[in-house]
DNA sequence: CGACTTATTCTACATCACGTAGAAATTCTA
DNA sequence: TAGAATTTCTACGTGATGTAGAATAAGTCG
């Protein structure tokens, strides 16, 4: 996802092959891998002569906010939990929150 | 941790077990799961006679926080992903979190 | 068209978390 | 000290994940 999120455009596996160099990984690792993240929904793909292009179905900004709030979901308290979430968080959050809420 | 998070007082294995009667789990796997909620530091257990008792280290709306906070401390974007949060969440909670940021 | 390259799928294996529990050791208590 | 309760150690099945080989499909070029 990583590979995925930072590249402009939607990519084939061997573009992100050579993204992720450094790990030296089979070709067959990063197509399973891609289809593995397709199966949960976190890619998509679309053919484009011999190879697919995968491209995230969300930002990583929206799926972090995606998993908060599966987690906040699991609160029977939302308010408390919320309050927590508030006070634990650095003051640079709150203003962010503050403003956002605006 | 629903059983620990749902008693007054730290609970004994068998205090579990009881409340997980329904589930008819043997000793055995009460102790082996409270060790390992013991080990990740999700709850603490202090001896008390032949036995244990275990109690939750957070609240459970603190431990839901904190789940939050290490999922948000994933977003390069920490104002990105609030404001993804934001918008996602029902409305309620936003009223909450312009309350409590007063 | 047929050989070759490339992409995909299927299968597989190791590791790890987790739900589960038996065997053995420890520890009170009567 | 014998018996019951508690704990520890070990173990097994399952599912997720990182990894990749074998087989297959699908274009490309001479």
């Amino acid at each position: 996802m990583d590979a995925l999120w930072a590249a402009p455009e939607p990519m084939t596996a061997r573009e992100v092959q050579d993204a992720l160099a450094e790990r030296a990984l089979a070709t067959t690792t990063v197509l399973t891998v891609l289809g593995r993240l397709e199966r949960k929904g976190l890619a998509a793909r679309a053919k484009e002569g011999r190879a697919h292009r995968y491209r995230p179905t969300a930002s990583r900004e929206d799926h972090i906010a995606e998993l908060m709030r599966d987690v906040l979901d699991a609160a029977p308290d939302r308010g408390a939990a919320l309050a927590s979430f508030l006070g634990s968080v650095p003051p640079g959050d709150r203003s962010t929150l503050r403003d956002l809420l605006k």
